[in-house]
DNA sequence: TGTACATCAGTGAACGCGCGTTCACTGATGTAC
DNA sequence: TGTACATCAGTGAACGCGCGTTCACTGATGTAC
């Protein structure tokens, strides 16, 4: 067949995303080149005609992540803003589905140990994801603290990750139970009232 | 030669303690059978003679690296309790020093992301030693609030992991001082007065 | 209109390598007689 | 006292496997003449 004139450009990204779910929730290592492309429907061979190396890849994914991740976390009804827009935030990062679902969640929540062991590229999309991340936090306080933010967002994803590595349930549920209580105290937020219907568990 | 009677023990427990050293550093996935036995000066064959398996070695290691870390952290002179306690706990679990040898350092900062890919035991030796570490920052908190105590590891060992994968190294200085300040005053802690000689960086 | 050729995303066999694991063996010393 | 054998931590060759990477090829369609 002949080829669509973007069938190539689509292509890549479809395996850029594929990559950034699979890097979420098996760590940089656990993707394998020929996997990832049959996961896309391809055969392995295709894939050096889209990236210069499998650390070239990484490096794309790694923003894809925060982008993905900003995404999610970040859109908000727009009439909201200020502390409301924070709280639910708050309740999107430390919920269930979040844990449960790494392949989808913030990156700072999986690669973060990884990333000190990646090339040079992929650190540099890393920082600049954090910057921006802690970034649009700030701007959600009621007034700016570049401290807190990157506080708040510290313990967050310190719980989440800590919340999907503990076996028993019970305890996972009741980190970010804990957390969601005392980020929402630190950021001057009222106590938990869901802003909007909290789906814990899907 | 013949061994010493103590000898098969000796080895093996070398074997973990280099096993803990480069999983801190490597991950699990980064330390190989070969790699480590080399690393105490032996060959590779002797490995299934002390170990079923990697996994069974790295279920291993995870308590080992709990125990290490409580030496490292929570030792202290007899006489400081309580709040002073605290306040060198942090200190050491929030300084340069803990950020740029993560190979001594505290598991939460390391393998909490890995361990969700690890086999049960592992996983339980992890839980057994997150409960372990909660429960002695309770203790030492003004008055026990077990949800506190979770609250602030999960935001130090958050620091730190990203103290390590930030590039700029006057950006990761300033996360590591920012949640000093946040830590202490939400331990109710004095501010920032070196409790012993703070040697930052070596 | 038909023929020859260019294009190019994707194919699949093959490569060298390091991994976890197995196993027959080594060799110094203790024990039995 | 000397000889034969048991012990056992560690050795090193070998295994099957999956990895990242390379490369000659495919085959449908566009373009040149």
């Amino acid at each position: 067949m002949r080829y669509a004139p973007d069938q190539k450009a689509e292509t890549r990204t479809r395996l850029v995303r594929e990559a950034a779910a699979r890097m979420r929730a098996l760590g940089p290592d656990g993707i394998g080149v020929a996997d990832l492309m049959r996961g896309i429907g391809l055969t392995h061979g295709g894939f050096y005609a889209h990236f210069r190396s499998k650390d070239d890849l990484i490096a794309q994914a790694v923003g894809q992540m925060f982008t993905e991740s900003r995404a999610r976390f970040d859109r908000v009804p727009e009439q909201r803003e200020g502390a409301d827009r924070l709280a639910l935030f708050v309740t999107r990062y430390l919920s269930g589905e979040h844990r449960d679902r790494p392949d989808r969640g913030c990156p700072l929540t999986s690669i973060t140990a990884d990333i000190t062991r990646q090339g040079e590229d992929a650190r540099a999309a890393f920082d600049a994801g954090v910057a921006a991340l802690t970034g649009r936090i700030d701007a959600m306080l009621p007034q700016s603290d570049p401290a807190l933010a990157a506080s708040l967002i510290n313990e967050m994803a310190g719980a989440v990750a800590l919340s999907r590595a503990v076996s028993d349930r019970a305890a996972s549920d009741q980190i970010l139970a804990a957390t969601r209580d005392a980020i929402r105290r630190r950021a001057g937020l009222p106590d938990e009232t869901c802003p909007e219907p909290c789906k814990e568990t899907p």
